[in-house]
DNA sequence: ATGAAAGCGCTAACAA
DNA sequence: TTGTTAGCGCTTTCAT
């Protein structure tokens, strides 16, 4: 068996009580105390018992998040902020997959509730009630998702759409296509928002074609769709989406960006791989996962009652897949 | 406070005990009532304490799993299939990353141990004393990597390596190239060993070049020398090494696959996407993760006794980057 | 500043 | 088949 808060005691000559306090609350102890404590437990590689001290404290040190697509890159770069600044804390990170099934995503929560202080949440098609009848009871902060009332790291993808609008307009382009992610995602609702009302603000007329799969396929598919409703700038809704309009472009011996320039979001590794290099929109992943937590622990420190709502901005990468419109 | 046993024994009037072994031994407990107690239970909305549970079977209903880079694919593949897998079994999963820091994967582990039943650990670079040091208190289970009395989920990349190389071999390749992942990395030891059997099997020179980082860069840097070294044929340690090969090459204006053939090693989504499209060899990732899960549990049931240690076969995957070697 | 003791929610002997 | 009871390892009153 490891060696427990009495084997301490004994060999400290002291009780577990001063033991206990000698590692979580220092100053109740005598420094000449403490310091023998500290010590002995060190020598003997004592490591307090997680679930008793959880059974007692009704915390657990550990967080949770649940993805819909650990495949996903988006998703693994935020995980590998957030479980960074979750060890940084001395917390414990859970995972779960959801498979993109919203009924999964509420069942995993609910399980995951139980063994976790609090959950990070990225849910873009679970409805509102749910996510509410959540938030009752754990400590949740959604990521990529505004809901009133409930904590959110929050990436501006609105704002990036708008610098890629208007880095649209100033090459020229005055007719755009935008290629709809899933019409339920918030991300796709908050991304053409900032696209339409850049538009709109700047005499563009704009296409919008789809919905269609976030996908490579999908993005084969609209390709197709893009270049007959004869627009000279394609605005995809996501990086996957981009490089299957790109590949299907080449296909059809349509260059890129002579003829017609795309745009991708995410910024994911191959979009400076793929050639031409694409003009997309770089998330701040791991950073949101960092604040994911941090507003976690917060909201957790704070007995549940501080919310916060945090937008971190979006920075447009210009790279080789748009240039001024085709003269014909 | 939650429900505890204790409300539901009151409910179904029996004892604590009772309401125990109708959860977890069913067969201990009168079907009637049974029935009765896992009515008032699921009435009630009774989860049992985790935390509780454990401190007396001294089990966590854990896993963890620690790898050198979340953000690299190759993990994220085995993660998905290992926390799919988890689940089904009633586990959950604590995750953490490296950051292809050996000490840290050391610590993190030992951190872990402590709230889980078992680790899977992808550790290309820890010394083989660590790892068994590791063993001694944790049940462990390695990816990709073999190591006597320690269970692991392998792929077999040098047989993957002995099919790319008698695919270049048909295609009429005499002299190859092969560019060295790190030198310390299990993975690379096993795919050149692949390669250099098949090799000398098969009367082909093969020219070893690196060790080069496993990243893009690693691939630009490497094709000048593969180039020099006059080659027919540029084995890559991965996938995205050969994606640097490919931008570089083509910079230089050098046409792939008519003047050189070109191959990867992991079947990464953008394989397939690039242009022209990489013959690679894919690895089942998913499923790694799967067995991964299955030989942890076993090794736990059998109270640790149990070894396996199971190869899972690769796949060549050929498409646009390889043909006949140029007649000059 | 320290110790004694109660008890967190549960499981596993042991009794009945 | 069911109930009684003794802890698992820890924190936290309440005394001293």
């Amino acid at each position: 068996m490891a060696v427990t808060i009495r084997d301490v005691a004994r060999q400290a000559e002291v009780s577990v009580a001063t033991v206990s306090r000698a590692l979580s609350a220092p100053d109740l102890v005598r420094p000449a105390t403490r310091d023998r404590v500290l010590a002995v437990a060190a020598e003997l590689g004592y490591q307090p018992n997680r679930a008793a001290r959880s059974l007692i404290t009704g915390r657990t040190g550990n967080i949770g998040i649940v993805v819909p697509d650990l495949e996903n890159p988006f998703f693994t770069g935020v995980l590998k902020g957030l479980q960074a600044r979750a060890r940084q804390a001395d917390y414990a990170v859970f995972v779960s997959d959801s498979d993109e099934d919203p009924t999964a995503e509420a069942m995993l929560v609910r399980a995951m509730a139980k063994q976790v202080d609090g959950i990070v949440l990225a849910a873009p098609a679970l409805d509102d009630d749910q996510l509410y009848a959540i938030a009752e009871d754990t400590s949740l902060v959604l990521l990529n998702r505004r809901l009133r009332g409930i904590s959110a790291a929050l990436m501006n993808s609105a704002a990036g759409m708008r610098q890629v609008l208007e880095h649209l307009v100033a090459l020229g382009h005055r007719r755009c296509g935008y290629l709809h992610g899933p019409r339920t995602s918030w991300s796709n609702r908050e991304r053409r928002r900032g696209l339409r009302a850049a538009a709109t603000q700047h005499g563009v007329e704009l296409v919008e074609l789809g919905p269609f799969p976030p996908r490579y396929e999908g993005g084969l598919q609209a390709a197709d769709l893009a270049v007959a409703a004869d627009v000279t700038a394609i605005i995809a809704y996501n990086d996957i989406m981009a490089l299957g309009v790109l590949a299907r472009l080449r296909d059809r011996g349509i260059p890129v960006p002579e003829a017609v320039s795309v745009t991708g979001f995410d910024d994911l590794v191959f979009a400076s791989l793929c050639s031409p290099p694409l003009t997309t929109v770089a998330m701040p992943l791991g950073q949101a996962g960092r604040l994911a937590v941090d507003l976690l622990l917060e909201h957790i420190a704070s007995d549940r009652t501080e919310i916060s709502q945090v937008d971190l901005e979006t920075q447009l990468i210009v790279r080789g897949t748009t240039s001024t419109p085709a003269t014909n």
